[in-house]
DNA sequence: TGCTAAATAGGAATAGTTCCTAAACAGGAA
DNA sequence: TTCCTGTTTAGGAACTATTCCTATTTAGCA
């Protein structure tokens, strides 16, 4: 998993953008990063290179990535948008305390029976399994009560 | 399906709520829809039986409805909370085209086997499929070229 | 019929994100 | 190498969804 600069650059070459350092550096975080970050986690993380850098390029170029699709953005709750550059097929486990969300990599998942019940002119082009639960730290700290009011 | 307004008003008791006429128009137009509503869709329905009712009183009351167990908030996309008062466990379907939600009723997507490759110390509490793709209109309009950045 | 805690309405505040614009700059052309 | 141009960046303002604050009203109980 380890990524040189020169295959960032090749990628931005080949989706036709431009490689700046900034640019370069959210990619490179998001890639070296599990932890499904925020705008603003990436923000934090590389602003100490750049202290004239704003959150603003970090939208931008999560955006423009996005669109070349060099990242997913990954929606579980409607409170902020978490980004991930993990483009191989996989799912989701989301902690209902802390918000930490880690991978899924089972491939069973990835071919899930096509659902009956629904309209039929409905095209699915796929699917996202999320789990809900908690992690170790959060059951101990908070006595396992939860709210399971919102789903992904 | 149907529902009656001494349902409700049983429901609302045996979750310690007062019977208001607002909450009840509120929890009776999401329990008449299966389009996963917004709060702002809910207020748009109910407002004209009541001029003087604010948008806060919505969320005021889909909060309190939630944590009471009545309602549950399905989040898929970032930009605005939805809501089902269909408690019966079942998946989604979202058309990336235009954001409707349909329900996936198929019970086989319940019980997933316990996915591996987990931290051995993540509670898993449940977990919910979400199927994108484009809906019959959508298909025609945009000539299915659409997004694929954003999953649930 | 009154009391009281809960609910409502309205306005202000907040958080996350997007929009706008001028300046800087990467990468191709000359 | 230098120049040019469209892209990218930074900064600020705007925007949207939601929450907070608070005074008034009201449902349900005594
Ligand atoms: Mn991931
Ligand atoms: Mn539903
Ligand atoms: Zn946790
Ligand atoms: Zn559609």
């Amino acid at each position: 998993m380890e990524i040189s600069f020169s295959d960032i650059k090749r990628k931005f070459q080949e989706c036709g953008l431009k490689t700046t350092p900034q640019r370069t550096a959210i990619y490179d975080a998001l890639l070296r990063s599990t932890a499904h970050p925020t705008a603003e986690d990436l923000f934090v993380k590389v602003a100490p290179q750049f202290p004239m850098m704003s959150l603003n390029t970090v939208y931008y170029t999560l955006g423009v990535l996005r669109t070349s699709g060099l990242i997913h953005e990954v929606n579980i709750g409607h409170t902020r948008a978490r980004f991930d550059a993990n483009l191989t097929p996989h799912h989701h486990l989301i902690c209902l305390g802390c918000q930490t969300i880690v991978d899924v990599m089972d491939p069973r998942l990835n071919r899930l029976t096509s659902p009956f019940g629904i309209p039929k002119d409905f095209e699915i082009t796929g699917h996202q399994v999320v789990f809900r639960g908690l992690c170790g730290s959060c059951r101990r700290h908070t006595g396992r009560s939860i709210n399971h009011s919102s789903s992904g």
